[in-house]
DNA sequence: TGCATGTGTTTTGTATACAAGTATACGATG
DNA sequence: CATCGTATACTTGTATACAAAACACATGCA
């Protein structure tokens, strides 16, 4: 019964190349399933369902469910088996919190040490979301959006922060996505530009701005979204 | 040759209650061997000698390398196999950084929400370095010391960051005691009174002061372990 | 001697088999 | 009709078996 829906999600299968590890693989597909939207939060992992959607066997998609389950993008609920975990408001808030708290850091160390390559990497992710909030695809932006903070972080230079980041703004993403329809055109488009004005700060190499800049973002998402941080409404 | 001295690692062997799951035991084990220095960097990590040292099968010794591979404290090294992962100097150097970065909000907060369980949590920590400096036992002072920064984190009521700061202290105190000779008696004291400064100031329910405080510490660890910084002096 | 190659051994990666735990359906009982 | 208990089916946890890759060593050849 779910065994179609999961051949549907995995219709490509996974690459078969003998020589990669299929672990990667599935771990990569099941969590882009989930970044997607294509598994829902509070949906079942059957290990044997999944194999057979991926035509391998429950050892390797084993390996992967333990990754992602320690990532916490799927966790136990009740006594058996694993499903996409769904966030919780308040650890929605947690996680913006944290980004909130190390991103003007990222952005201000990003103006004084960023490449010109990695400067365009960021232009590219900026560029990819203007295309997507013209096309109002939602999932496609907040990809963009987290490319474009990931990369800040990566110019910045230290590897563990810009990862905490990046796995951040994955599980954030993932709550906007499916939760929130507060994402809409507008929104992407003002998001858009205040990226772009970050962007401009790196560029000019002042780190002053960025990390105001930084703050600004964040700030305005909070407004923006406040029906997100408001005290535990309901759920 | 390896599996008398694995033998002498895990010596207790696992908890083989069976209704816990063995993974859990074994992550468990090989994480203290690791952290404790009973395996040492760069040593190799065979399944089969681990699982026999355990008493279990492959599998659930799989399923633990993966995720201490996932968080990196063992990793590949060349073609086959994993090892326990040594830092290099600039991993230390960032993982310090994001900690610096992250530690001084982390305070702050907790002088607005530590509970006085958790202010008390805290003192054991800090009292628990205290003896162990006494007794020259740098890695009981570590573990007491990662404690007292993990439970601060806890207090400030971001799970994620706190978290984040955790595991990142669990790998510098590798680093610091296979590495450095750096943690002698002396400088075991120095950190233990810069703690206690920072509980005094949550005690006070004074934010300025435990962020002021959380940023002269990271300073003072800089200074006097200036030689691991020197290759890459950087601000 | 030095290098390439082949063979045997070790170790991992994947598949499968089996055991144990958990949920579910169904009937018995009040 | 509701509730409980038991039987049954399903899913996971662990063990084992097998295949493929990586390493080590030895041998052959220039």
């Amino acid at each position: 019964m779910n065994s179609s829906s999961l051949e549907a999600v995995f219709a490509n299968g996974i690459s078969q190349s003998r020589s990669i590890r299929y672990r990667e693989s599935i771990y990569a597909a099941i969590k882009e399933a989930i970044l997607s939207g294509k598994l829902l939060p509070n949906q079942p992992l059957v290990e044997e369902q999944l194999a057979a959607s991926l035509n391998v066997s429950r050892t390797p998609v084993r390996e992967a469910l333990t990754i992602l389950a320690h990532e916490n993008f799927i966790g136990p609920q009740g006594g058996r088996g694993l499903y996409v975990r769904s966030l919780s408001r308040q650890e929605f808030v947690d996680i913006f919190v944290a980004n909130e708290a190390v991103e003007p850091y990222l952005a201000r160390r990003a103006a004084l040490l960023a490449s010109e390559e990695q400067l365009a990497d960021i232009a590219e992710a900026l560029d990819r979301g203007d295309a997507c909030a013209a096309a109002l695809d939602t999932a496609g932006f907040l990809r963009a959006s987290r490319d474009f903070h990931g990369r800040v972080g990566t110019a910045a230079g230290n590897t563990p922060l810009a990862g905490f980041v990046l796995s951040n703004e994955e599980r954030t993403d993932m709550y906007l996505l499916n939760y929130g329809k507060v994402v809409n055109g507008e929104q992407m488009e003002i998001s858009n530009n205040e990226h772009r004005a970050i962007l401009g700060a790196l560029k000019n190499r002042d780190p002053e701005a960025a990390q105001r800049l930084a703050i600004v973002h964040a700030q305005s998402l909070r407004e923006r979204f406040a029906e997100l941080f408001q005290p535990l409404a309901e759920e």
